[in-house]
DNA sequence: TCTATATTTCGATAACAATAGAAATGTGGA
DNA sequence: TCCACATTTCTATTGTTATCGAAATATAGA
């Protein structure tokens, strides 16, 4: 389901807008503008996102702020590595270290975020 | 597009099956005996995970043998977590040390692998 | 209360994905 | 070569998902 719901380029697009903007999270309005995407068709795939629970909103005057849960992706990524140890532990080892180290290692080595990989390819 | 072939129950279940599995891979006939999928059916979402590059196939005499493709899976997993720590470097760096600490540390203390989660949830 | 703005629900349409039987193809061994 | 088995392609059918305009609903402030 959690996986259902990235497997859509536009709820994958406004999943990671959500992620790159943290807790706080963003209106609706502003992530519509921001993804030139309609409100009706937006709203569907927020729905989505929400039902997977991989974020939740809360209403703040007259706007919904939606924000990524971050627990939610954890339980995500050890669900996709379940297991993978199970014979060849080296090998899955390495597999993950490497994501760790791309994500999160030295996070504080330069203000502007380096973007490893441009936004939107089909390839994820 | 990595995405959207695991979004699907058979092949999320052939996938985790070939994790679990390890690189040597499994033979078609024995997947579909394992995961009760008929052949065409099978063969229809191995060429979908094939294409998204998750797994690989070799030909070994008249089986054709399908592996995961692990540096495939990080890859996913880095592009999952990618610029989660703008701004909240803890916050991310405590979920995807969870997911680590889960999946990889202590991998040999016990022969039997203990299944965290049940195989078939709708969750993922 | 009235108005402006934000967001969601409704409803119809179009596009795509999954299923599996039957036929075709490929491979190895006798 | 011929047979048995493994796997894939073909084809038709069914079900699911995405899209977005228009209408409905909610909220804040005047």
């Amino acid at each position: 389901m959690a996986l259902a719901a990235l497997a859509q380029e536009t709820r994958l697009s406004v999943y990671r807008l959500l992620v790159e903007a943290g807790p706080e999270g963003v209106s609706v309005g502003r992530i519509g503008k921001a993804l030139k995407v309609p409100g009706a068709t937006l709203s569907f795939h927020l729905k989505e996102l929400a039902r997977a629970s991989l974020i939740s909103s809360r209403q703040e005057k007259q706007f919904i702020y939606y924000a990524a849960d971050f627990e939610r992706m954890a339980d995500l990524m050890i669900f996709l590595t379940q297991n993978c140890c199970q014979g060849m532990p080296e090998k899955c080892l390495t597999v993950v270290e490497t994501a760790l180290g791309k994500c999160c290692s030295a996070p504080a080595k330069s203000r502007k975020p380096k973007r490893i990989r441009s936004r939107s390819q089909k390839r994820f």
